[in-house]
DNA sequence: ACCTGAACACCGTTCAAGT
DNA sequence: ACCTGAACACCGTTCAAGT
């Protein structure tokens, strides 16, 4: 009967959580760490340290605590980084949506905020991927975001595959751009890179590279977003 | 002098390879395992296991070796996934491109194949976020897309830019629809998700979800990705 | 009742000892 | 010369012993 435990961040699982909306303090009583407190400072040693080196170990040490008192507010690893990487989806809630002008402004200045979000906490994208944005503050940004389309007199269809268009090219895009692995635009080493490589084996992707590292990203990001939105408008004027 | 070694797959140590194009065999001549096995054995592990469970002794076991030994092929565990997420995209190269109509039927076959080469591999997702994808194959499939949009006559601007932004937006939509925690279509757990949040604290989200949920999940790939080839043929006819 | 040191079974990586 | 068992310093997680 009990299926497989779902994997913290799917929908199944943030399903099982005490109270979707609000934050405040869960499980057991008031214990000593506040959880918000804990799931800051995670984000902080995430944002130094990277994924890869982030442990317990760590967040116990910079909590002033051990390992397993953190399983007193949380059931584990994974649980910590799910409330972590929907912390950064907070960053991303506009709460003035509804004064936008129409729905292309609402979906531009959703998509550069979350983009921004995103770009402050590039070590956290990895596990965003491997996540479904369910949790308090992701249901919080979605509901904001459609019902601000809505408003504005987009049919629903539309406004709930606009969003999803538009979040995953966000997702896609800053993860690529500005994932653990990428270069500064102006890396020396980029450059060395493509300049290495056979022009005779690569010819149109060195033409390419050429045209594309004198673009700034933003102007690039902004690019591919104005191709959504001008596409939606021919559906919806 | 010597800057921080470059985290593997980033450009810069690709660059650091041997040889950028072809496969065959590396390093101290001419082992006992072959580097190609290896990558084939490790790809298939993490799609039976996933990225959590794979470790260096289930690969060296799967291989009738010992973990050392894999340290003689390659620099670590990271080397290791790298090359899987390079093989993964050699899945999504089309070498009849040419053959194509025009660049919207070049671009739209390129977004289908890369997403379903992805689609196949979903425990890789994360792995590939974390990458700039400048691998051979990676590298490959590149230069032959856009030298097939350079061929239908789309300028060498617009085909960097519509390349970066397809890719993108296929990374980030498998990503959420296939990803490790994601959910399958008909996940009763995923209808009970919605059916669980309150009406009055999410009403547009609500009404969306009822909408998408009735909507195939290829049509809504479908969907954003003539956004941007439609928005695309706004700026070239 | 609440907290946590110390242990458990792992992990990636290294290297001295084997052949 | 090449390979690898065994060790090293970690890791996430558990639980019995402390207060």
């Amino acid at each position: 009967m009990a299926a497989t435990a779902p994997p913290p961040g799917s929908p199944a699982w943030w399903a099982a959580r005490p109270a979707p909306a609000p934050a405040g303090e869960r499980r057991r009583g008031r214990p000593s760490l506040d959880t918000a407190h804990i799931v800051d400072t995670a984000l902080r040693l995430v944002d130094e340290h990277g994924t890869q080196a982030f442990s317990l170990r760590l967040l116990a040490e910079a909590l002033n605590s051990g390992t397993a008192t953190l399983y007193r507010h949380f059931e584990g690893k994974d649980e910590i980084l799910a409330y972590v990487v929907d912390r950064v989806l907070g960053e991303a809630v506009l709460d003035d949506l509804a004064e936008r002008g129409d729905w292309r402004e609402v979906l531009t200045v959703t998509a550069h905020r979350f983009h921004d979000a995103l770009r402050a906490h590039p070590h956290t994208l990895p596990l965003l991927i491997a996540q479904v944005p369910v949790g308090p503050h992701g249901l919080a940004q979605r509901e904001r975001v459609l019902s601000a389309l809505l408003a504005h007199g987009l049919p629903v269809d539309l406004a709930a595959r606009a969003f999803t268009a538009v979040t995953h090219y966000v997702i896609g895009f800053t993860a690529q751009q500005y994932g653990p692995a990428a270069a500064p635009d102006d890396d020396p080493r980029l450059t060395a890179f493509y300049g290495g490589l056979d022009p005779a084996a690569y010819p149109a992707l060195l033409q390419a590279a050429r045209t594309l590292t004198s673009v700034p990203v933003d102007e690039e990001f902004a690019f591919g977003l104005g191709l959504l939105v001008h596409g939606l408008g021919h559906l919806h004027p």
